[in-house]
DNA sequence: CCATCGGTGTTAGTAGCTAACATCGGCACC
DNA sequence: GGTGCCGATGTTAGCTACTAACACCGATGG
């Protein structure tokens, strides 16, 4: 009942990992994903991953609760809460998600790129995959919303508005990864993304009609 | 190689369900949400929807892919992409999926609640389920993209327009679903889920900051 | 009256995942 | 410098979702 910090979200304070223990999750993850774009994310067994990390399949599941978690763990989500927290409160929920998420990839280093580059592909291609991903996302939501209502958004406009950001965010990244080599960088694809939800473009295109 | 129709999306052809195949089938899905309800999830095997259904579990799964399946089955689907495709083109894509949504949803009968309402229960409080319902959005989105590029908006845009829709009507159902008992009608909610993402509504609340 | 075929059951197997308990190796504390 | 504790891992056994192969049964039609 001795909670230290506010920003415990309900877990039971996942003690820091130890050195060997960081260095074994690195190397299942590293074998992991090698194995999944070599050969598939459903023809490649646990075990398999588990023997090629030297280990056995209880130790991967001591540290992936699923077999798809290795290959969807996101440290992005939390920030994305803290932008859109510290976003002003004047403006309304749709524009602090938006900026607030286009503030946070912006800001994020281009070269991270690789490995979450072969990460989005394997969920551009796999259901499970792609599954998991959105449920992540669930949870980010989640914290966003909480994060816009208890600064004064209403609810409804709150969750419209995240699951809109959120949604059209998932929807281009999973396009990417989908899409043959020659294409922009991670984060110059969330950002446009995000611009063209501009409320200013999308009325400009909206006005093209009659009244 | 005699395909009749061009909506075939890939499918071998399902050929129409004899009677008494149709009559097993709702049974296992009526028993199975049944149980869901009572018992929850997780906590309802294979086994035991078979047994209360009077068939084996084999039987099952010849009707249902997975054990999620029998709870996400939604036939409102295909219904989007026509409403979509069926906007002017002269609109843009954001403006051709919100209002093709909105019109859809409009249109369907306020009666289908009832069954629909517990699923979508069952989806906000179920991991699992929720993601197998990202997922099953995701080929709706595959083909809302399909209608508005095939009639002429730039694929960038169809993406982000289609994800932004999407996004916002599933979060926002999904936070119905997990709502107390007096809310409002299901149709009602996502209507007024894309209502909030009407650009003048966007642009409006936008505008009460300096510039 | 028999052949066919759709719907179903039985059996056996694989893979993801969990629980219970044993073991081994390092680190702190005396 | 022993010694005891504890964290990381292994072993084993088991459950559940899901699949493949094949056998059966009942209706329908020639």
């Amino acid at each position: 009942m001795e909670q230290t910090l506010a920003t415990n979200t309900g877990a039971p304070a996942p003690r820091p990992e130890s050195d060997r223990a960081a260095r074994t999750r690195a190397r299942l993850q590293a074998v992991a994903l090698d194995l999944f774009v070599r050969q598939g994310f459903e023809e490649t067994t646990v075990e398999q991953i588990a023997a090629a990390a030297g280990v056995s399949h209880m130790t991967f599941f001591r540290y992936f609760p699923t077999k798809e978690s290795v290959a969807v763990e996101d440290p992005y989500d939390p920030l994305l809460a803290e932008a859109v927290a510290a976003q002003p409160a004047s403006l309304s929920a749709f524009e602090r998600v938006r900026r607030g998420t286009r503030d946070a990839m912006a800001a994020a280093p281009p070269s991270v790129d690789l490995e979450t580059a072969a990460r989005i592909g394997l969920m551009s291609l796999t259901p499970a995959l792609r599954a998991r991903a959105w449920e992540n996302t669930n949870e980010t939501q989640r914290v966003i919303i909480d994060a816009l209502v208890t600064t004064g958004s209403p609810r409804a406009d709150a969750v419209v508005a995240t699951g809109a950001c959120v949604g059209a965010v998932m929807t281009a990244l999973l396009d990417w990864g989908a899409q043959a080599d020659p294409r922009p960088s991670l984060g110059e694809c969330v950002v446009d993304a995000l611009d063209r939800l501009d409320p200013r473009r999308l009325l400009a295109a909206a006005e093209e009609e009659t009244s």
